[in-house]
DNA sequence: TCTGGGGTCCTCTGCCCT
DNA sequence: TCTGAGGGCAGAGGACCC
């Protein structure tokens, strides 16, 4: 279709005002720049243990095969020489920071959706869509050394799209080709869209793949072209509807500027399987501190909590528990999971345990109804043990203090995460 | 091949209430 | 008093995303 200098100044075309901006191998090289000497090596970021994946690899590495989401050892195997950093997420955030400042700086409707892609809403905006692209593409790499894709069209849906579409093909000596700003543009979507496979549909994956290849759906097109009950009985209603929608290219959602979350969770998986509630007490304790923790820091506290359960099989349960009010302390956290983990048989091996915590509310509403008395399961003695946490931990690190019962026992956690 | 971590949204089921 | 229908809600799990 049209890439960086086929549309541009054409004028035949009227240009959708969606962009979606996605950074090139993001961790990877956030890592290049304090570390120019593995420029031009396969480079993978993640879990290097025997249960690790890749989270972000090098174009080099993507030549052999690896991708993110694949497990550290497949990788090793199709690239004995590959690189594995462990990661350092402080870093990318505060990189991450900067890019939303520089993307900020075009429009105020930026709407991140990960430390390396966003939306931006630019209808406002003087310049033309693609204009504003490539002078996005410019000072992100200028201003941070990274390299981005754009993608503009006038929905979410086909911006994101088109950005994949710009991204450069991955070869042995690096990142070759592509047009960096790709554009979609306005009454031309269905057409783009027909041709392409179902799985370039943002919400298709393996499952409704195989739902949709069944009934012999494998073309964009031909989704679009199915009736909305038959696609309805096969995927469900709610799903339904959006698939059939994005097929013809109708994706009504704006861009909407910082929402807030709606849950936080933390999990960890071990490099052997636990079998005793005492174990996995500890991991848990320490688990919902590190949730407690966050929670307080965005001023936030939830009311249903949540404990996953992965067993050594890879079968996976949760159980969750909603209070009366909504909680921010480690330790009372900690109680509700451990209650809500006995209520499990672990004997056969678990791999993998989490806390989480969802029905969020704003921390001040909750402080209203401790002082008006209402029943809590926020023990209000703890918001100043609590509170001292977060002083000591802001003076001197993350790690300066434990709550009692988070020891490390020694369980052989990955210790390997990916931050929002 | 053997599958991390942190999220969101949807569906299904069972329970309670009217 | 019993029973069934239907709505609302909580809990569990599946699918998907990056």
């Amino acid at each position: 279709m049209t890439a960086e200098n086929s549309l541009s100044g054409s004028g035949k075309a009227r240009s959708g005002a969606i962009l979606h901006v996605d950074m090139d191998a993001f961790f990877v090289s956030v890592e290049h720049i304090r570390r120019p000497e593995l420029k031009g090596l396969p480079v993978a970021v993640g879990g290097p243990g025997s249960r690790g994946v890749v989270a972000s690899a090098s174009y080099e590495a993507r030549a052999y095969g690896v991708h993110s989401a694949m497990p550290s050892r497949r990788a090793r195997q199709l690239c004995p020489d590959i690189v594995f950093l462990p990661g350092d997420h402080e870093l990318y955030s505060e990189v991450s920071r900067r890019i939303m400042g520089i993307l900020r700086s075009f429009t105020p409707l930026v709407e991140p959706l990960s430390v390396d892609e966003a939306f931006l809403d630019v209808s406002g905006a003087r310049r033309p869509p693609v204009e504003i692209g490539h002078l996005i593409r410019r000072q992100v790499d200028s201003e941070e050394g990274i390299s981005c894709a754009v993608g503009v069209a006038a929905v979410k849906f086909l911006a994101k799209l088109g950005s994949k579409l710009a991204k450069p093909e991955p070869t042995p000596s690096g990142p070759s080709g592509g047009a960096g700003v790709f554009e979609v543009p306005v009454g031309e979507e269905r057409g783009f869209l027909a041709p392409r496979p179902v799985s370039d549909i943002w919400g298709v994956g393996p499952a409704t793949l195989g739902h949709l290849n069944r009934i012999g759906i494998t073309t964009i097109g031909e989704l679009a072209e199915l009736p909305l009950e038959h696609l309805e009985q096969v995927v469900g209603k709610a799903h339904g509807r959006h698939l059939h929608s994005l097929a013809n290219a109708i994706d009504p959602r704006p861009v909407v500027p910082e929402t807030a979350a709606k849950s936080m969770s933390r999990e960890e998986t071990f490099a052997r399987d636990l079998h005793t509630h005492e174990d996995l007490g500890a991991e848990l304790a320490a688990l919902s501190d590190s949730v407690a923790s966050r929670l307080r820091s965005a001023g936030v506290a939830g009311r249903t909590v949540t404990v996953k359960v992965r067993f050594g099989d890879f079968s996976t349960i949760t159980r969750s528990h909603t209070l009366a009010s909504a909680v921010d302390s480690g330790v009372v956290l900690a109680r509700e999971a451990k209650q809500l983990l006995n209520e499990v048989d672990v004997a056969p091996g678990v791999r993998l345990i989490g806390v989480g915590v969802s029905e969020l509310e704003d921390s001040g509403q909750r402080q209203l109804a401790l002082d008006l008395g209402e029943e809590s399961a926020a023990d209000p003695s703890w918001q100043d043990v609590d509170q001292a946490i977060d002083r000591i931990r802001d003076r001197f690190g993350a790690g300066a203090i434990r709550t009692g019962g988070t020891a490390n026992p020694n369980t052989g956690a990955t210790g390997w995460n990916r931050p929002r």
